[in-house]
RNA sequence: GGGAGCAUAGCUCAGCUGGGAGAGCAUCUGCCUUACAAGCAGAGGGUCACAGGUUCGAGCCCUGUUGUUCCCACCA
């Protein structure tokens, strides 16, 4: 950097190059340091399907600040990346291409379309971490891993072998959440739902014996080939001696039982429940209770089933409306309600889901939930903010086991083995050549694959190299921190703990830092079919990287959503051309002479105002990130660097600088560079671009700052008398600015001025500053002085005199005076009111006392000041 | 039905263990003061949703109310 540089910073001139910079020096590889304390952040793995959105670019962000502060301050801070297979997303996409050359995943056949989708996972797999690397993202890419990988998939298998042999993972004949349109099971928290209007149609079925109807309501009428009873409830009056009797199903002519049971609710509806095991998961379970015939009555794409020819082939909603027809002609419909009801939809493509009974693998919860409640409990894993362990307990408390197989082709496939001859199933690693027990040599694999998230649980380990007995996995695990939103609580981080402390004996981490979704300026959801998603791509473009990390980690509190505002990562774009802009002051300053990064020795007044800001702040800084509190350090940072430093310090340096006094000038020129090194380096975490990039243009020692030390505090640059000195000062710049403005005097207009004030060494000392911030020409100081017509700037040390006869009205003055001293009097008499109070004076803190005291004494101060300046005036 | 979050300046939001209300943007005034007009120096603007309570002291803690957002849940 030279002084003939550009105005203003350049982002797209620096980043892609540092970036480059840092691979090629291998700074993010972590290797295991027995001298070091590991730090560990496993990276959520996106999907190969994706493209980095702003979610991504916040998730990012929060983890690069987290290892790059651990790193800086010493740690061995390995950030592993990587990428998720993704089974049903990307299945739906290739499926989707194909669709586009007219062919079908069945036309292929399971070989050449897994081909296929291998094809585009070459292809677009590595597109969203190359994204990545515009953020700035400092992962270890040597360790770049992929959910389907060599590794994983041994993890997988392994996994499922074990939790077999443990009798945790099981076959059954279950109802299940099906989703017509991606034609494949999912677990239950895949299903969401949304409130949508309906109707309740009420039907009635005749009893068998003729004695009557019996009225229903139903709000799926098309089930009703499925019905396999009636139920009411045992102590429902009205019913009881109904129970046993049967009743003829309209449309299908089945006689069907009326069973007692307490799932019904006597008070809704009729109280009367049709029910259809094979179709809805609470009659599954009364069909149970009460050995009733499952009868499925739909196709795997929700079309009706051959056993049904009237309406076989029809799509379930061309079935309703036809037997709603059917039933209205045959007289069973008694009348239609509006009704407005929660269905389940797939959180893939949004169809809604058809509950269906099916042969699937499941793995059994109780037991694994168990442990992964008591470590939260007991504080080995934490969430921040805290508040989300509520909902994790709830959710773990009441899981139900995890249907974990997928009729999906793209995903692990499932390492069971079916005999032909004598249908047994072996569960193994590898494909057994013959059946354990009839010998028989023809078995087949199951022809499902694995939910994605099971390989997504086992993520921190499995990615360290279990379940071999890895180094990297003594050291690195259990890791320490996970960065993600609380929308995949349930299907990541949950099965995360509960997989960790199962497999490995211990928790996969330590704390869980949640963060929120980003929403549009307006506050809405960011989706496609609003098309208001930002693309941090085009954000990085027009105001770089560090703007835009900046822009999320400031005003973003812990598991809160916020507003994407693109004034605001404009605002943070200023910031970094103002630190720019400080750097270019300072070089222009420091080019010619020789300075190093070390403190003078002998240091002044503002020197060690600024040093010992400078101290506190790498002290808070420093706690707020150990608790997470990113926003508040960046915020603290944002302050200190342009108020402080660029605001104060520097305009205080320039009268050093340009003054004659050379030693002075080369302490300036010393203080200045070794507050900008430590102010780079405090943000590097932060904004690393322009950090990186300023910091190799100033003297410094080491190759990189982002492998330099994190500043710490340091007990002998705490400076608290002088800092409050140099304090006094500014307050008093700050009053004769502000009656200058109030009059508009223009800063070109200088001006004499007189202080009385008893810190004569103080205001001595500061003079040059006065000059020069406060535009004056002359500054005498002394006890007291009598002036003629002249304006009066009064602070909690000093009366300062500006003759200005042109400007001052005498009663203006008098005014302003009064209206001063009024305010005063009036915070005095608060503080008073304090200091008078027994109970505060019994019952406060000392320092507050104190603190109360002290603001009484110089109250009381600044008012003697403000009369006597009116009486001068008189 | 259960649970949680939010409600602070015109707008968007911070405010960490209770001890004199903050930022960015916007508005107004004056400045091209040779690092920066993407800037500098100032100003105005708030019953901290409402009602109680605890406390010497409440934006912060407790209770309730209202509004709003979200999560969970099998009322057909």
């Amino acid at each position: 950097m030279a002084k003939e540089l550009a105005k203003s910073y350049d982002p797209k001139q620096v980043e892609d190059r540092i970036y480059d910079f840092w691979m090629e020096n291998n700074y993010f590889h972590a290797e295991i340091d027995k001298d070091k304390k590991p730090y560990t952040i496993v990276m959520p793995p996106p999907n190969i399907t994706g493209q980095l959105h702003i979610g991504h670019a916040l998730d990012n962000t929060l983890q690069d600040i987290l290892i790059r502060f651990r790193r800086m301050q010493g740690y061995c801070a390995l950030w592993l990346p990587g990428t998720d297979h993704a089974s049903i997303a990307t299945e739906a996409k290739v499926v989707e291409a194909l669709k586009k050359e007219g062919i079908s995943k069945d036309d292929l056949g399971r070989e050449k379309f897994l081909e296929r989708v291998w094809d585009w996972k070459h292809e677009y797999g590595s597109r969203i971490t190359k994204q990545f690397r515009k953020l700035g993202t400092s992962c270890d890419w040597d360790r770049e891993r992929f959910t389907m990988d060599e590794g994983c998939s041994d993890a997988v298998k392994e996994v499922f072998v074990r939790l077999y042999e443990e009798g945790l993972i099981y076959q059954g004949e279950r109802i299940i959440n099906w989703c017509p349109h991606c034609k494949t099971s999912i677990s239950d928290a895949e299903v969401e739902f949304e409130e949508q209007a309906g109707h309740f149609w009420h039907l009635r079925y005749p009893l068998t014996d003729g004695s009557g109807y019996l009225e229903l309501a139903t709000t799926r009428p098309e089930t009703l080939l499925g019905d396999t009873a009636v139920a009411v409830n045992p102590n429902d009056e009205r019913y009881k001696d109904l129970i046993g009797k049967t009743l003829t199903l309209p449309l299908v002519g089945r006689e069907i039982p009326i069973v007692a049971d307490d799932y019904v609710e006597m008070d809704f509806g009729t109280g009367v429940v049709k029910i259809t095991p094979a179709h809805d998961p609470n009659d599954f379970e009364v069909g149970l209770r009460h050995n009733l015939p499952v009868l499925n009555c739909m196709t795997d794409d929700a079309k009706i089933t051959e056993d049904y020819p009237k309406y076989a082939g029809m799509d379930r909603y061309d079935a309703r409306k036809a037997i709603v027809k059917d039933l209205e002609e045959g007289g069973y419909l008694v009348k239609i309600e509006d009704y407005s009801h929660n269905v389940g939809t797939c959180y893939r493509c949004h169809t809604t889901v058809e509950p269906r009974v099916s042969k699937q693998w499941f793995v059994k919860m109780k037991p694994l939930a168990e442990p992964a409640i008591e470590c939260v409990k007991d504080g080995r894993v934490k969430f921040v903010p805290e508040r989300f362990d509520k909902i994790y307990f709830h959710w773990m408390e009441n899981i139900k086991d995890w249907c974990i197989s997928r009729q999906l082709w793209w995903g692990h496939r499932i390492p069971a083995y079916y005999c032909e001859q004598c249908g047994e199933t072996v569960v193994a690693k590898t494909a057994p050549s013959v059946c354990p027990k009839c010998g028989c040599t023809h078995l087949h694999q199951d022809e499902d694959t694995l939910d994605t998230w099971f390989s997504s649980a086992l993520w921190p380990f499995s990615t360290l190299g279990w379940p071999n007995d890895a180094e990297d996995l003594k050291y690195f695990y259990p890791t320490n921190t996970l960065v993600t939103g609380y929308d995949i609580i349930f299907f990541w981080v949950a099965r995360m703990i509960f997989s960790g402390l199962h497999h490995m004996n211990e928790v996969p981490f330590n704390t869980v830092f949640i963060h929120g979704i980003i929403r549009d300026s307006q506050g809405r959801k960011m989706s496609k079919s609003l098309n208001n998603g930002v693309d941090p791509i085009e954000v990085i473009d027009k105001y770089g990287a560090d703007a835009l990390r900046f822009f999320l980690a400031t005003g973003n509190s812990p598991g809160n959503d916020m507003r994407f505002s693109e004034e605001r990562v404009e605002s943070c774009r200023n910031f970094a051309n103002k630190l720019y802009n400080a750097s270019r002051f300072v070089h222009m300053n420091i080019d010619d002479h020789d300075v190093s990064c070390k403190l003078p020795d002998t240091l002044e007044l503002e020197d060690k105002w600024i040093l010992s800001t400078l101290n506190t702040l790498c002290k808070e800084v420093t706690d707020n990130l150990d608790k997470f509190e990113l926003g508040i350090a960046v915020q603290k940072l944002y302050d200190f660097i342009w108020d402080c430093y660029c605001d104060w310090y520097i305009e205080l340096a320039k009268s050093r600088l340009n003054g004659d006094d050379a030693v002075s000038a080369q302490n300036a020129r010393q203080v200045l560079l070794y507050v900008l090194d430590k102010i780079l380096k405090l943000l590097h975490p932060f904004m690393p671009f322009i950090t990186e990039e300023i910091w190799q243009t100033l003297p410094h020692d080491g190759e990189t700052i982002m492998l330099s030390e994190y500043p710490k505090y340091n007990d002998e640059l705490n400076f608290k008398d002088e800092a409050v000195q140099m304090q006094v000062i500014m307050e008093a710049i700050t009053a004769i600015r502000t009656r200058r403005n109030e009059m508009n005097v223009p800063p070109s207009k200088k001006a004499n001025y007189f202080i009385a004030t008893d810190k004569k060494e103080t205001f001595t000392h500061g003079v040059q500053f006065i000059k020069k911030l406060a535009s004056a020409n002359d500054v005498e100081i002394g006890d007291e002085f009598t002036l003629d017509k002249a304006v009066t700037v009064v602070t909690n040390d000093a009366k300062i005199y500006i003759p200005m006869s042109d400007l001052v009205d005498k009663e203006e003055e008098l005014k302003r005076l009064n209206k001063e001293l009024m305010q005063v009097e009036k915070m005095l008499a608060q503080d008073e009111g304090k200091l008078n109070n027994q109970g505060f004076m019994a019952k406060a803190p000392d320092h507050v006392i104190e603190k109360i005291k002290g603001q009484a004494q110089r109250e009381k101060e600044k008012i003697a000041l403000i009369k006597a300046a009116i009486e001068a005036l008189d």
